[in-house]
DNA sequence: TGCCCTGGCGCC
DNA sequence: AAAGGGCGCCAGGGCA
């Protein structure tokens, strides 16, 4: 049963079965709560309407988000990035030109709260619009022909939103207690309120006296330059891979100081104060901003959490976090997509690197991850080009089906996941810098750096992008199954990374349930394919011990 | 003052 | 050992 939605403000709406007559409700959490549980909902935008009834105890099972599924049919057609908001929909729908999208709501706890006083009151048109858009969307992803594959992908998407949206609303468990400790472990507390911890300020004094007690910025490269320059060495960058590069005394304490003060600017003491609240760092993702399906966060670095500061983030008393990790995912991708079956028969192993080492690289598995990855990844030169030729020989299908992704964005065509994700088209200055358009007047070697550039893009995104579904389909499938068993909550996602929280005595029913997530997303997307997907799984109180 | 860019680096 | 794919965030600098 589909029942679509135009929501209004103060918790108003719309509501009408595809092909009913909308009725006026002041209060959609209760609709919400009554509907069949099945109910897919049609709504404008996840983000903007799921918070309010989660707030108001409405959670909802599947929903059809009109702006992610416009913007996976605009990218499907070429045009990633295009509006994709109810009221750009209509309008590309009836030719008007169509408006930018509005900039999107943020619960970001540093902006002035503004929430649901913008909200238009709800209007019978919009539901109108609604319904209209809803049935063109439906029609196009109908033609697009794919026996469901995009369809799936649209469904998923959507999944994701609810999601997301409940995962902010649940926050991830995080002790300040424990983090301000580890920071005072970590580099001393500051000597007055606003001024850097006390390690920081003598690193760099450590710096300072290593140069000979020049006075120095650490944090400033162009200062570092200079200093390594006046004392004979020159720098391209003061990246530290180059740093580490330098025999000089300074380049300790520097490196040092460079690991701490990230940590310090990024997850300090600031950033504690600003995103932890109550027990919980609640952090605000954003599902379809990534080209690759990839989720994003706004604000709070989510996924950016520093190893050492994951010891923060811990379970409540009688309660476990367990930590599901997808190992290996990309290549293991690779390997279901291309049906490349050598391939295949080494990602059927636990550690997939260790296989191919001892397929095709004397059992070195160091070798073999770098020569993976750099296929992977695109690269062609150094240790990592040179394990090519094996891989190509071994695995002729998989090494051709990123190559055949690579040729294509080399000449400004699309690529897709496996269910239909597309990349974006190439930019005007692309095409003209390439002279892969005909039109163009030469091909300069900056253009012929941008053609191969594209090339590691396309060739990656292949990949990356059917590795996000797949992980999407694991989500999915947990959330029910938790929400079935009545099993704790899902607290974190990241990429290939899973946390449940729930009491201690379901940890192996949740262990379970991720286990048999893994295994379905796999016959989904890939039926009859031997590649396995294994998971990695441990129960412990801190995120930080998962590992 | 605000905005955009860069360098650098955290995560996958 | 080498430096390639995707992101977000911070600080600082240049500019209007």
């Amino acid at each position: 049963m589909r029942i679509a939605v135009a929501p209004g403000p103060d918790g108003t709406a719309w509501l009408s079965t595809v092909d009913g007559q909308p009725r006026f409700v002041a209060d959609l959490a209760a609709e919400v709560r009554a509907a069949h549980p099945d109910t897919r909902w049609i709504w404008p935008d996840t983000a903007a309407c799921y918070p309010a009834l989660l707030a108001a105890g409405a959670r909802v099972a599947r929903c059809h988000d009109l702006a992610l599924i416009e913007g996976l049919l605009s990218g499907h057609d070429g045009h990633w990035g295009e509006p994709r908001s109810l009221a750009a929909a209509v309008a590309r729908l009836d030719g008007r030109p169509v408006p930018a999208d509005p900039e999107p709501v943020t619960h970001d706890p540093r902006l002035q709260p503004a929430l649901f006083d913008h909200a238009p009151p709800a209007e019978r048109s919009t539901m109108d619009d609604v319904l209209r858009v809803h049935a063109a969307q439906q029609k196009r992803i109908a033609e697009i022909g794919d026996r469901g594959a995009f369809a799936t992908l649209c469904a998923l998407e959507s999944a994701g939103a609810l999601i997301a949206a409940e995962m902010s609303h649940t926050g991830l468990p995080w002790r300040a207690d424990v983090h301000r400790a580890l920071l005072a472990e970590l580099m001393g507390t500051p000597l007055a309120p606003g001024m850097p911890p006390r390690r920081l300020t003598e690193l760099a004094a450590e710096i300072s006296a290593a140069f000979g007690g020049r006075p120095i910025h650490p944090d400033l490269p162009a200062e570092v330059i200079k200093a390594f320059a006046a004392a004979g060495i020159r720098l391209p960058s003061t990246r530290s891979w180059v740093l580490k590069e330098i025999d000089h005394p300074a380049v300790k304490p520097l490196l040092a100081y460079k690991e701490l003060y990230r940590i310090h600017t990024a997850h300090g003491q600031a950033w504690l104060d600003t995103w932890v609240h109550n027990g919980r760092f609640r952090a605000e993702y954003v599902v379809g901003g990534v080209v690759s399906g990839r989720w994003a966060t706004r604000g709070g670095a989510a996924l950016q959490i520093p190893r050492v500061i994951r010891r923060a983030v811990v379970a409540d008393p009688d309660w476990v976090l367990v930590v599901a990790d997808a190992g290996q995912l990309e290549p293991r991708i690779l390997a279901a997509l291309s049906g490349d079956r050598r391939l295949g028969e080494v990602a059927a192993a636990g550690d997939l690197y260790a296989a191919l080492a001892a397929e095709a690289f004397d059992g070195d598995r160091d070798r073999a991850k770098l020569g993976l990855l750099g296929v992977l990844y695109g690269q062609t030169s150094g240790q990592a080009g040179q394990l090519l030729p094996v891989l190509r020989q071994r695995f002729p299908a998989a090494i051709d089906y990123v190559e055949r992704a690579a040729v294509a964005g080399e000449q400004g065509l699309l690529v897709r996941s496996g269910l239909g994700r597309t990349c974006p088209s190439p930019s005007a200055s692309w095409w003209s810098q390439t002279g892969v358009d005909p039109g163009a007047v030469s091909v300069t070697r900056d253009g012929a750096g941008a053609a191969r550039s594209r090339g590691r893009f396309t060739r990656n995104f292949v990949v990356q992008a059917s590795a996000a579904e797949w992980a999407l389909v694991v989500l999915a499938e947990l959330r029910r199954a938790l929400h079935e068993g009545g099993l704790g909550e899902l607290v974190f996602f990241q990429h290939d990374e899973f946390i449940v929280h729930c009491p201690a005595a379901q940890a192996d029913a949740v262990t379970a349930a991720v286990h048999a997530a893994a295994e379905r997303a796999g016959d989904l997307l890939y039926p009859g394919v031997p590649v396995r997907f294994p998971m990695s799984v441990a129960t412990s109180a801190s995120y930080a011990d998962a590992k």
